[in-house]
DNA sequence: CATTCCCGCCACCGG
DNA sequence: CCGGTGGCGGGAATG
């Protein structure tokens, strides 16, 4: 009970004795001082703000507007009242529309997203090795005019990303996107460590059988097992270069909004179609004593503090607001846009990995104490308990300090400490030598390189450039904030794994394999299209539904029948999310190009892509604009020009596919046929197998209805519709999901007749059926094997 | 009415 | 004890 401050109701009540309504006309106040107005309806004019207003030279109209706005609907309604109203209300109405034009309703202008933005174009995404940029909380305040708590919200998520530091009081240390994809790299793991898949999973069963009423039973042990090894309590997750960085100011027991905004960010990294609904979220996130504690408040105030991580992970654009239709109802949720991130695994020395990581085991108790044992809820006062053992330890370890600066020396003395250190594979620290390069000033540059690279532009994975120019920091600040669309996935699989379809082992991901039979499908973003609306080029798709990786994602577009009962609207289809990306760092892709990948993951090349091609002129543009964040740079119109030699031959062995994070859609496939008789012709013809039908085998034997190893030849069909069909129009669900962009830029109508069977991959028997869980001993859970999960619900994905 | 989420009170806690 | 932090939830804007 204690543990959490001030519990609800000893809120204060503030301003005793008067109505609730005090504090937010000290809210007005607050902004924009009037020391009289009359209260009741005087409408506040206009009074200007203090001096300085810092923003755009409009600002102070805006500001009047902004005022006055409030007062001009109470008005309005009774316009009636003034005769002279006419002119009034003329007056007003000028200043209305001016206010549409170019200002937002002032609310909006003050959401926390923008706010961010604003806060963001102040650093660069990629600050320059030297100079650390320093940022003082004051100062960054004042220069928005914002309240401080405000920045605090801001800063407490980039934290979590480790794109910031704390330093000390008031004082916190830019670092921009160098750390990101180590940090997300670091949370993926500990996302899939923590089983999030899983208990996405039954989430989405319970959800399900709550509104069908199946079930009740299986319901409780679900419950059990997710209360059991779920709610964690977790600690910050650390990133080896940087733990320390904040000296002893950083240990501040409450890292809540961070540590929220990293499981959070886990839930995008760990599940399939990379969609998160808020609730999903909250539940997850609030874990704890999660039993059916459905407490309504804590659930609400669980969202709202989402809300405030979203729309900063927004401005960031890592994720995107989206809403998922289901039968109930259209829900919020967020897609992630952010880059790929590659199971972990550092290139450098791939063997040791296993063994230089404390072992996940100890990862996870220190982050998921309750994982011990499962098979009974823990009651929550141990949790408590455990939680306040925590901590203090966390105090104890980060006792020493001062806000030195530590060189990697200290770096190793450090990582004794803490569990957070262990909580963060080892990994990194070789690969700090990438981003050395670069120039965190904090990271030591390690003299063996891996393979390789130039930021930037790097070839194929293929052909890593055998020398490793040392950094050059004429380099590292170019900016890609977005590339255009197109990227390249190449799905590398060991034959090895012989698993079937549905095996989920996380064991593979530790598993450093060298690239050993690589098969590259090279899907295009087919954005092309002429769509003219959407100039993202995020018509995304396909999602499938994280419950189901294993199950078939997307029917390849078939000719459907009717038969299938639902019919799934259509979203403009034409990518993958995935494919995208649209890829900011040159470095940090070149970093993951370089590594080993384990079996089963698509890959992407974005960087190696795009390098070559035009996307240098984007990202040159973008590395002198800091600020043009929002803009997604439009895709070009038409196919992606893909040089030959990115098409790599698609020969994929016949063997299972261990299907994590593995997502095509039927875009992607179409896309490689149409691209390669578009663009490619001569390129892809040396590869063995027709693209397409390497495609389709793959596909099919992911879904299951071909037994792995059994190749079917191009397929005549496949190739035709590919070729036929407009990217926007290809839908193509998955399992019976459907994803929709919430501004659909295509109609409905269009999208209708593209109805695809649903139940074309379902799974005979039992469509209900759930995978199990079972943890093993190891510490690592498995996901038996039977026959999928799949939904019956429709769900769709729209687009904000 | 539902969804978003701004605002700022005030508990904490480091210094 | 002060002042920086940041949990938290009311309720205003918006949809």
């Amino acid at each position: 009970l204690e543990g959490k401050k001030g519990k609800i109701t000893l809120r204060r009540p503030r301003a005793p004795g008067l109505n609730p309504k005090a504090p937010s006309k000290k809210r007005f106040q607050g902004a924009e001082i009037q020391p009289d107005c009359q209260p009741l309806t005087t409408p506040p004019k206009p009074k200007e703000i203090l001096p300085a207003d810092p923003w755009t030279p409009t600002s102070n109209l805006k500001m009047l507007i902004s005022a006055a706005s409030p007062e001009i609907r109470s008005r309005e309604q009774r316009r009636e009242l003034s005769n002279n109203a006419r002119e009034v209300l003329q007056a007003k109405h000028c200043l209305q529309v001016y206010e549409y034009e170019k200002s937002q309703p002032s609310r909006k202008e003050k959401s926390l997203g923008l706010l961010c933005h604003k806060f963001l174009a102040r650093y660069p995404d990629y600050p320059s090795t030297a100079e650390n940029n320093y940022i003082c909380l004051d100062e960054v305040a004042e220069e928005l005019n914002v309240e401080r708590r405000r920045i605090y919200d801001i800063v407490n998520v980039l934290e979590s990303l480790h794109m910031v530091s704390r330093l000390a009081k008031n004082r916190y240390a830019w670092h921009g996107r160098h750390n990101l994809s180590k940090t997300l790299q670091a949370l993926k793991k500990v996302g899939e460590e923590n089983k999030y898949t899983q208990q996405i999973q039954m989430i989405k069963k319970r959800e399900y059988e709550h509104e069908f009423d199946l079930d009740g039973e299986s319901n409780e042990e679900m419950a059990r097992s997710f209360g059991s090894n779920e709610h964690s309590e977790m600690s910050f997750v650390e990133l080896p270069g940087m733990e320390f960085r904040a000296a002893s100011v950083n240990s501040r027991k409450d890292k809540s909004l961070r540590v929220m905004s990293q499981k959070f960010v886990m839930l995008f990294l760990v599940s399939t179609p990379q969609i998160v609904s808020l609730e999903v979220a909250a539940k997850i996130l609030i874990g704890e004593d999660q039993l059916e504690d459905l407490d309504k408040s804590k659930f609400k105030t669980k969202i709202r503090r989402l809300y405030d991580i979203a729309n900063v992970l927004s401005s960031l654009e890592l994720i995107k607001k989206v809403h998922v239709t289901e039968e109930r109802g259209r829900k919020p949720a967020f897609k992630w846009t952010g880059p790929d991130v590659l199971p972990s695994v550092q290139g450098s020395c791939p063997p040791s990995i296993l063994e230089s990581i404390p072992s996940k085991e100890q990862c996870s108790k220190n982050l998921f104490p309750s994982r011990g044992k499962q098979n009974f809820t823990r009651h929550p006062s141990l949790i408590k308990l455990v939680k306040t053992i925590e901590n203090d330890r966390r105090k104890i370890q980060s006792a020493p300090t001062s806000p030195v600066k530590m060189s990697a020396s200290t770096d190793q003395n450090l990582s004794a400490l803490p569990s957070k250190m262990a909580q963060v594979p080892a990994i990194a620290k070789h690969q700090s030598a990438l981003e050395s390069n670069q120039s965190s000033p904090e990271v030591v540059p390690k003299p063996e390189p891996p393979c390789v690279a130039a930021p930037s532009q790097q070839p194929a994975l293929a052909q890593p450039p055998a020398v490793c120019p040392p950094s050059h920091s004429s380099v590292s600040p170019v900016i890609l904030p977005h590339t255009p669309a197109g990227v390249s996935y190449a799905i590398y699989l060991h034959p090895s794994q012989a698993h079937t379809v549905t095996t989920y082992s996380p064991s593979f991901m530790l598993q450093p394999l060298p690239c050993a039979n690589v098969t590259g499908i090279k899907s295009i973003n087919s954005k092309v299209l002429n769509k003219t609306t959407t100039e993202e080029g995020d018509n995304q798709v396909t999602t499938d539904d994280p419950t189901k990786s294993l199950t078939a994602k997307e029917g390849p577009p078939i000719k459907s029948e009717t038969s299938s009962q639902r019919c799934l609207k259509r979203s403009q289809a034409l990518q993958e999310n995935n494919l995208i990306k649209k890829c900011r760092s040159d470095e940090e892709s070149l970093d993951t190009s370089l590594t080993f990948f384990p079996s089963g993951y698509l890959i992407p090349l974005t960087q190696c892509t795009h390098g070559n091609k035009a996307g240098f002129s984007n990202k040159e543009k973008a590395g002198i604009c800091s600020l043009q964040h929002t803009t997604y740079s439009s895709p070009v119109a038409g196919v992606i020009p893909v040089t030959a030699s990115e098409l790599k031959a698609v020969n994929i062995p016949a063997f299972q596919i261990t299907p994590l994070n593995i997502m095509l859609s039927p875009t992607s496939i179409a896309a490689a046929p149409v691209l390669s008789n578009s663009c490619l012709n001569s390129s892809n013809t040396s590869s063995a197998q027709n693209p397409s039908s390497s495609v389709l085998n793959f596909t099919l034997q992911h879904i299951g209805l071909i037994p792995a190893g059994v190749q079917v030849p191009a397929n005549p069909v496949l190739q035709n519709m590919s070729v036929s069909l407009q990217p926007e129009n290809v839908s193509y669900s998955s399992e019976n999901m459907n994803l929709q962009e919430d501004k659909p830029s295509v109609p409905k109508e269009l999208q209708e007749p593209q109805t695809v069977t649903e139940n074309f991959f379902r799974t005979p028997g039992g469509p209900n059926t759930v995978s199990s869980l079972s943890a093993n001993s190891d510490g690592t859970d498995r996901i038996s094997q039977g026959t999928p999960y799949i939904p019956q619900r429709k769900l769709e994905v729209s687009e904000d």
